[in-house]
DNA sequence: TAAAAATTTTAGATTAGCCTAAATTTTTTA
DNA sequence: TAAAAAATTTAGGCTAATCTAAAATTTTTA
């Protein structure tokens, strides 16, 4: 068994570690568990003794074939919860990731798949993430950063690469919710920014920021 | 905020004692929390620093209002976990107290007001014990021991005052569920055991162990 | 009611997870 | 490529929750 704080550690080093496989620094761990760069030491000395990483000194960490298995079951966790508390629930898609940081910890196996029955296997969360399946096979669908485009693309919103409140408020307020159509008018050269033309001929413009994360189906 | 091992300690303490008030024992927490003497009386300390519990030195500790109002609460977030368990999950009666045990731990009231709504505001769990409203107030049902009534009282099961899985699946294969009508036939004066008319004129005879953990509405 | 038994508390350690400050190693830069 | 800067680790401490063993207090019993 694995400690909430082990568990949040792999998760981390799930996250920064872009492709499977690759190395994660001690600082980068630091920023984003908000702890400092001694403690996180402290932490991948035990996790690499539990053969969750492969940790070389002064080089970093990365998971191994358990580790990764552990983090992506904790994600599955979450994002069932994250489903369950909108769909079935009611709560707003910006309102569930601290509650889900909690629930990803409960440790039951038998409780998340009738959890998964229940809501109907779904295949992402409210955000558009793909929910693993319990032997941590994620079904990956080709997903495309708005910035990246240019005039004349178009598809539907599948998903976003920012989960603050703030910023889903306000996609929320502007209309840019998961599975909304979206055809590109122009990208500014001057900053990047990106109009847009949504369902009912609504015509905005969005910052390249926020064109950053947002992620497409084309 | 407490500790998960705060609270749980808040939570033997309320179950402890009786009526509201009582005094409880180092020991009589240490047997339920399963930890030494020692470690008991640290927390007392502690508990009664943060006011959860007045506390005298070799006499024991009772809950103080707010220690009483954070363990009805954990209370009550345990039991309608347990009804979201049995009744949305499909789980048997027996089978949801360790998972309710994690449950009662997460943090926010908006959740557990989504949840009882979603439940339709039950007034009791699958075992049959009352849930608190979010404000500590139990709606409380006159429970009477099978064990102290005799030949020719009847009524119906109400609930049990022992949650063990052997317990509860024991029940659950002789009838004795949740709502079931029983008849007392006969009350041995050797050992005190029971014999029963069920609802389909099915008679049996329990211990007078199981008796004292069978409550019935007259 | 005094001695024995039981209960409870204190003293002193241990472990997990965290911290700061200092030392070490790696990376950047001039 | 050597010095400066940045990143990382080590050393030493802290707190929460636990433990064992010893001391103190209360309860039981003869």
């Amino acid at each position: 068994m694995n400690s909430f704080t082990e568990e949040n550690y792999l998760k981390a080093i799930y996250h920064l570690s872009k492709d499977h496989g690759s190395v994660v620094t001690t600082n980068r761990i630091s920023e984003t568990i908000n702890t400092t760069a001694a403690s996180v030491t402290d932490m991948l000395k035990k996790l690499a003794d539990k053969n969750l990483i492969s940790y070389v000194k002064y080089q970093g960490a990365s998971l191994t074939e358990t580790g990764r298995r552990t983090a992506t079951q904790i994600i599955r966790k979450h994002r069932l919860w994250e489903v369950f508390l909108v769909d079935t629930l009611g709560f707003k898609w910006d309102e569930v990731h601290d509650i889900a940081e909690e629930l990803e910890h409960i440790n039951s196996t038998e409780l998340i798949n009738r959890l998964d029955s229940f809501l109907g296997f779904p295949k992402t969360d409210p955000h558009g993430d793909p929910i693993p399946d319990h032997e941590g096979n994620f079904n990956h669908k080709k997903l495309h950063q708005v910035s990246k485009l240019k005039a004349g693309d178009e598809g539907r919103i599948g998903g976003v690469s920012e989960h603050s409140p703030v910023f889903l408020q306000y996609l929320e307020k502007t209309g840019l919710t998961l599975g909304a159509s979206l055809h590109i008018k122009e990208v500014l050269e001057f900053d990047g920014s990106v109009s847009l033309k949504l369902d009912q001929n609504r015509e905005i413009t969005i910052s390249r920021e926020v064109a950053k994360n947002i992620l497409l189906i084309l």
